[in-house]
DNA sequence: CTTGGAGTGTCAACAAGGCTGACGTACTGT
DNA sequence: ACAGTACGTCAGCCTTGTTGACACTCCAAG
């Protein structure tokens, strides 16, 4: 940030150091998929599940468009997952109050239980990696991650964010 | 941040900041993937196909069963993506020179200038990712990651490194 | 020299989860 | 009354993963 020297920032910018980065996103995020990729083999679910669930649970009531709009997939692919999780007693839809055209999500107790242990391993696993890391670290990690994102993305997710807390 | 204590503002990692570490990484991911991702489809090629490449140029002369591990995905699934790759004439497949029943695998010329097409691309955004964030936010950001890995994985990437320059 | 096992290729069948296109229904707002 | 929005669904296609089975080449050990 700060720094008094000039030249040694564009010195860190190899092309060697770029494509350990980009190595290390390709590995770092299987490592970050791969527990609750195993718990959810256990049952008929796949990512796509468990990304409904997780935006259903962090914003409960949601319609379908706005969950269209976070995870950037057709509402066909969507619908597939959907129409499982409510057969299944995971996820309840209700039509809108105000617009009735609209359908509201939310988790039932079961979905929440579900969404529960499937983040408690991905948290499990993000705590290890802060602690290995250090307070500092994580400061940057998540510097540098938002300023990989989409400006799009950045939009919806600081979305979530202020209407999540 | 402006704690009285130093190491131990680790303690504040709450729930919520985890969640917030845990979407910004996928939203991150995506924005990672999404530049090569468009060059892809303009050609018959996925994501699979430019983890082969990648891997391939990393470590040229590399076996197939090296890639699979690498990879970690099954012979039949790689040979797949491998077989369009060299009849579209970006991979060469050499029998070994000491154990014939190997095949060693290298790039192209065709096969190079896609993966540098590829990888200009991904580095683009890292680049530009790591020059907003800073250096010292980069450092963490790579201590984060190498900490989130697997214990094999994060094998393969030290092999890749050490092999690699 | 035979034989077990490793490295590789390939066929078949299947599943998840993306996609497009088309169509229908219910509802809203003008 | 009517255009447009929100949603669901059918049908079909693609990529990329999976298992299982089989054949071939080749190295190394008995």
């Amino acid at each position: 940030m700060g720094d008094t020297y000039g030249g040694e920032s564009l010195l860190f910018l190899t092309d060697e150091q770029l494509r350990q980065g980009i190595e290390a996103m390709y590995f770092a995020y299987r490592g970050f998929t791969a527990d609750p990729d195993r718990i959810l083999a256990t049952m008929a679910y796949g990512r796509a599940h468990h990304r409904a669930i997780h935006f259903i649970n962090r914003a409960p009531g949601t319609t379908v468009t706005n969950l269209l709009d976070i995870l950037g997939v057709t509402k066909q692919s969507l619908n597939r997952v959907l129409r499982t999780l409510i057969e299944d007693g995971l996820v309840e839809s209700h039509v809108g109050k105000t617009d009735k055209r609209e359908r509201n999500l939310y988790l039932t107790e079961e979905g929440v239980a579900l969404e529960a242990r499937l983040s408690d391993a991905q948290r499990v696993r993000m705590r290890a990696a802060y602690r290995d890391a250090g307070p500092e670290a994580v400061a940057g990690f998540r510097r540098v991650l938002e300023a990989m994102m989409d400006t799009e993305m950045r939009r919806k997710n600081d979305a979530l964010r202020d209407g999540g807390s």
